[in-house]
RNA sequence: GGUCCUGUGGCCGAGUGGCUAGGCUGAGCUCUGCAAAAGCUCCUACUGCGGUUCGAAUCCGCACGGGACCUCCA
């Protein structure tokens, strides 16, 4: 371990030192998409930051059991536990069945992730496969005393549970003002307490995603789900719970109230929230219609994009946020980060040819430490960005002969970049070893060593005009001093 | 209305009570047949007004601007 890892604990609103209750490993838990549609940018980068915060403890040496539900059933789209659930509601609009609905928007998230380069969770969980989990955990609640049932729903009793634990503390307000921001119970409203929510929903007759239950055929509420998932696969009480800011306020407040209602104990050590991501300090968001896909970001094929970005480009620029700044898109700043990130990954395969010397006119061990220290200040990724170009100054330096390094730092400034970049950062380098780009790359040299002739009997403009039209297909000639160097432009 | 967050150079974005992050852009220089790349130098900011302090962009207050949550959304 290199040094003490500081955590933002929503909390305590606080940075605390990481101590993780086992040991050596540690339990994560962040709450995964609703797949009804297609995950969008904003979506993306919560799962992204997480995915660095994973990558993290891993590289630190802990056992790390990184658990992502996917929510596939009990999610209303009404704001009062009416109607039918998100699923079943596109299903009739695309007929198809609830399930089909799930399984393509399922698939679809698979693919965005593995594009972007997110490792998988350690289990990825499904609301619909833990029924009888989530059914157990409301009757214990029931026994509990903290939950009643009304014609086959049941709903959380709040106002009884604030009685005794702070209800409101994840978002620190107080019973009284989040009453306040509530709606008068209308005369339909069979709950008691207007902030009450529903822990299993009676199902009617046209409901199509329904189950037996004590209290007969019905489904789960949304946030039940993940109490009872995190508990079965992280224990009562476990390390690290995450998810979007969003999802503070009425989410994870209700995880912590099932939870607490049902295990008699808190269920998580530290509560982590990552920041939204904004177009024009907008939120983006599924509702406010300003959201684009990661396809069309890829591509450039939408009003808001100038041109296409590649995954590793769009994922640097999150990188250079911290998780816990909003993010605001644009199209400037994407590029700027796609030049900055190009640079980087140039100055990594330089390392290779680079001479060593008796001794080094930069400190690489300071920064080792600069690196470590910023991931381990919260997980402050900008920070690291910065030492890493650092790096790339050093490197292109040692390269043009106006620095010099030892073999041993050499070896410590190689390990550091990868491991970083790589490993920490999650970022890869985007080439293919498909045929055509072999074929190519036989090619390139033909034309490389017909080049070296023409410019041996000093024909520039024929050169020139060479390196010109390949430009124009987006390969670039550099002639350095040790020889011509080829690349592709995105 | 309630509860919070936030306001940094041309743009994006870190950050600490005093020691001028970083990226992109622009200008100049070095290198080079030229170009590109790379390195170096320069443009040295912190919404406004008060207060605390030897000293504040960093702490406090007020004002103005932006945003989030309180209703589904990562």
């Amino acid at each position: 371990m290199q040094n003490q890892l500081s955590i933002f604990n929503t909390l305590t609103r606080t940075k605390e030192k990481f101590e993780p209750i086992h040991k050596g490993m540690v339990g994560v838990y962040v709450c995964g998409p609703t797949v009804y549609s297609d995950v969008h940018l904003g979506n993306c980068r919560t799962f992204i930051s997480f995915d660095l915060i994973y990558r993290y403890l891993l590289h630190l040496g802990f056992k790390v059991r990184y658990v992502r539900n996917i929510t596939d059933a009990g999610h209303l789209e009404g704001d009062r536990d009416e109607g039918d659930d998100k699923f079943a509601k596109k299903a009739k609009l695309e007929q198809l069945e609830p399930m089909e609905i799930v399984q393509k928007y399922t698939l679809g998230f698979h693919d965005v992730m593995r594009e972007f380069n997110t490792l998988p969770p350690s289990i990825e969980p499904t609301a619909t496969g833990h029924i009888c989990e989530q059914i157990e955990m409301i009757k214990e609640i029931i026994a509990n005393g903290y939950a009643y049932e009304i014609k086959g729903t049941v709903y959380f009793d709040v106002e009884k549970y604030n009685k005794e634990f702070p209800y409101g503390q994840l978002t620190n307000r107080k019973l009284e003002d989040l009453l306040e921001g509530t709606r008068e119970l209308s005369g339909q409203d069979e709950k008691r307490g207007r902030l009450d929510f529903a822990l299993w929903i009676a199902a009617k007759e046209e409901t199509l995603m329904k189950w037996p239950s004590p209290w007969g055929w019905g489904f789960p509420g949304w946030h039940i789900e993940c109490s009872a998932m995190s508990n079965k696969y992280l224990g009562e009480t476990f390390d690290i719970h995450g998810g979007g800011m969003d999802l503070q306020a009425t989410h994870h407040t209700n995880e912590i109230a099932q939870s607490q209602a049902c295990n008699h104990k808190a269920p998580v050590k530290y509560w982590m929230h990552t920041n939204m991501l904004t177009v024009n300090g907008v939120r983006m968001s599924k509702t406010a219609g300003n959201g684009f896909l990661p396809g069309e970001l890829f591509t450039g094929n939408h009003p808001l994009l100038e041109k296409g970005y590649s995954p590793m480009a769009v994922r640097f620029f999150m990188m250079q946020t911290h998780y816990r700044s909003t993010l605001d898109f644009s199209n400037e700043a994407l590029q700027a980060s796609e030049k900055g990130y190009a640079r980087l990954i140039t100055s990594i395969k330089t390392i290779d040819n680079l001479k060593t010397s008796a001794a080094s006119t930069s400190n690489i061990k300071e920064l080792e430490k600069a690196c470590y220290a910023a991931m381990n200040d919260d997980f402050n990724a900008p920070i690291l960005v910065a030492s890493l170009f650092e790096g790339a100054r050093i490197i292109n330096s040692v390269n043009d002969n106006k620095e010099t390094i030892t073999a041993e730092d050499l070896a410590l400034l190689k390990k550091l970049m990868h491991s970083f970049v790589f490993d920490v950062l999650g970022l890869k380098s985007e080439t293919s070893n498909s045929s055509a780009d072999k074929a190519l790359q036989g090619a390139m040299e033909v034309i490389l060593e017909i080049r070296k002739d023409i410019k041996a009997k000093k024909d520039y403009a024929a050169s020139d005009k060479l390196r010109d039209d390949l430009n124009k297909h987006n390969i670039q000639i550099k002639d350095t001093k040790d020889g011509p160097v080829w690349s592709v432009s995105e």
